[in-house]
RNA sequence: GGUCCGGUGGCCGAGAGGCGAGGCAAGGGACUGCAAAUCCCUCUACACGGGUUCAAAUCCCGUCCGGACCUCCA
């Protein structure tokens, strides 16, 4: 099999991907900051880490993937005042519809999802030892800062020069050494929540709680950091200052996911045109939503429209058709095998849309083996789609809707018995009898296909 | 101003020097009592202008257009 290729943000490049640690991978992506409802963004963000890492285990390497939660940072104080409840709670509420979302679309669970709050005695012990070589100051009114001009590779990651750098506004610079000096730490304001630490009372900046937590559960050095696009600078070029200043090594690799656009647009709060996930979710089903959101390579914009998602689930639901008639006639559920082609795509950069060719390619020769009682080509392209759809999240086999069963067998039962009447009645040629049939299960949401093996039946998903 | 990404057929979306990925839609056909499902066939493309090359959607230069980041962001 191929070796697996992965762009690097750093160089720009795509090159081979070689573990620090042959046959583990590490990997910390920068999870959400609980301030809101999850949007489908993030939800694609989340799915394309997944894939990475459900490929990363299927070419067998034991992988550790670390997921965060900023649960602290200056949004949550803000609205946890305007919505007159604590931060603690506003953040717990936010990660628990973002845990709910994440569910909903198969993600798998991290090894470990620190939360930032839970991690200011590391993040002290880091700021203690960048504070004692003199890559940070702390000038006295409770904040610490970077010094970046000290740093020798900064910005390498975003390939941008110190002195380019737009001004930022609004900065406090009456304690920086440089404007663009960053904040490691922030001293509280009253009412605000605080941790004690050797230059007084404050709260974490945003950066040092992933430097920090990466080393606690990856220690100096490891293979991947991922994050959407936006991170790049500053979020990600500050982890790297903070890390690097310590002495760690830090990631060998960054790879950064893209957008979900609307008109060409990011999505975001600002703009007012967030999806968020419940709604979507209200529309299509958790398997659907990901199969839409993991069509496109990662780094590509995904620019979305109503009529892409619904065109995406119903190809969804023309495969998950095709593999229930596979397990039907083969009596057995297809084995998930990953095929050449598809794992030759998904080396290559996580190229999934290639990967989907051979899906469809699949899907196509499996219904025609249908057509011919081919049993072997059918077992065949069968057990290949389940595979590329279990690399993807998306194994409908996998994914099945869990009713009570008790239900569903009488359920059954009632069906056939309605399917026997329109069998008796077409064998009479008694069309009009059996139509009705038809259309009276049709508009309880029953879809009635005959097929070589009989009239089976299903029943329609939420439009 | 700096750093990047992109522009492919009616639509979506790969490819990155030489055989027109794939899907959706459309048209035709097979199957079927009809329908659905499925299969087969057909069709259309590389923003623009130069250049390099035997050969360019692909490489180079320029132009136009869209988008991202530059201290809130997946």
């Amino acid at each position: 099999m191929s070796a697996l290729n992965l762009y690097d943000t750093a160089t720009r490049q795509i090159s081979e991907f070689k573990p620090l640690i042959a046959g583990e991978v590490s990997i910390y992506v920068c999870g959400a900051t609980v301030q809101g409802s999850p949007h489908i963004g993030h939800i694609r963000s989340a799915v394309n880490f997944d894939i990475l890492r459900r490929w990363l285990i299927h070419s067998e390497y034991k992988v550790t993937f670390i997921r965060n939660v900023t649960d602290i940072d200056d949004k949550i104080l803000q609205k946890a005042i305007i919505e007159k409840t604590s931060w603690w709670a506003l953040a717990m509420k936010y990660e628990r519809e973002f845990s709910h979302a994440f569910a909903a679309v198969n993600i798998l669970p991290p090894t470990y999802e620190p939360r930032a709050t839970g991690h200011i005695t590391q993040m002290v012990q880091l700021m203690q030892t960048l504070v004692d070589n003199g890559a940070a100051y702390a000038p006295g009114n409770g904040d610490v800062y970077v010094e970046v001009r000290k740093l020798k590779r900064y910005l390498r990651l975003s390939h941008q020069r110190i002195e380019e750098l737009l001004p930022a506004e609004g900065s406090d610079a009456s304690y920086k050494r440089d404007p663009r000096d960053f904040a490691m730490w922030k001293s509280a304001k009253p009412g605000e929540p605080s941790w004690p630490t050797p230059w007084g009372e404050g709260r974490p900046g945003w950066h040092l709680e992933c430097s920090a937590m990466a080393y606690a559960y990856l220690g100096e050095c490891f293979d991947i950091h991922g994050g959407g696009l936006d991170l790049i600078f500053p979020h990600h070029e500050n982890e790297i200052a903070q890390s690097e200043a310590a002495g760690f090594g830090f990631a060998n690799r960054w790879l950064h996911n893209a957008w979900v656009t609307q008109s060409g647009e990011k999505m975001s709060k600002s703009l007012g045109n967030s999806l968020l996930a419940d709604v979507i979710l209200e529309r299509v089903r958790g398997v659907e939503l990901r199969w839409y959101l993991g069509s496109a390579h990662y780094r590509s914009m995904l620019e979305y429209s109503q009529a892409a998602l619904d065109e995406s689930a119903v190809a969804f639901r023309r495969i998950e058709n095709f593999l229930n008639r596979a397990q039907e006639i083969l009596s057995v559920a297809p084995q998930g095998v990953v095929g050449d082609s598809f794992a030759k795509a998904m080396n290559d950069d996580l190229a999934v849309p290639a990967g989907l060719a051979t899906i469809s390619e699949n899907l196509r020769l499996g219904n025609q083996a249908i057509t011919d009682g081919d049993r072997n080509a059918l077992s065949k392209n069968a057990s290949e789609l389940r595979g590329a759809l279990q690399i993807l999240g998306c194994d409908p086999l996998d994914f099945t809707l869990t009713a009570s069963t008790q239900l569903t067998s009488a359920l059954s039962g009632v069906i056939a018995l309605a399917l026997q009447e329109r069998t008796s009645a077409r064998e009479r040629s008694d069309f009009a009898a059996s139509d009705a049939i038809r259309d009276g299960l049709l508009a309880l949401g029953i879809t009635i296909e005959d097929t070589a093996q009989g009239p089976r039946w299903s029943i329609m998903e939420k439009s």
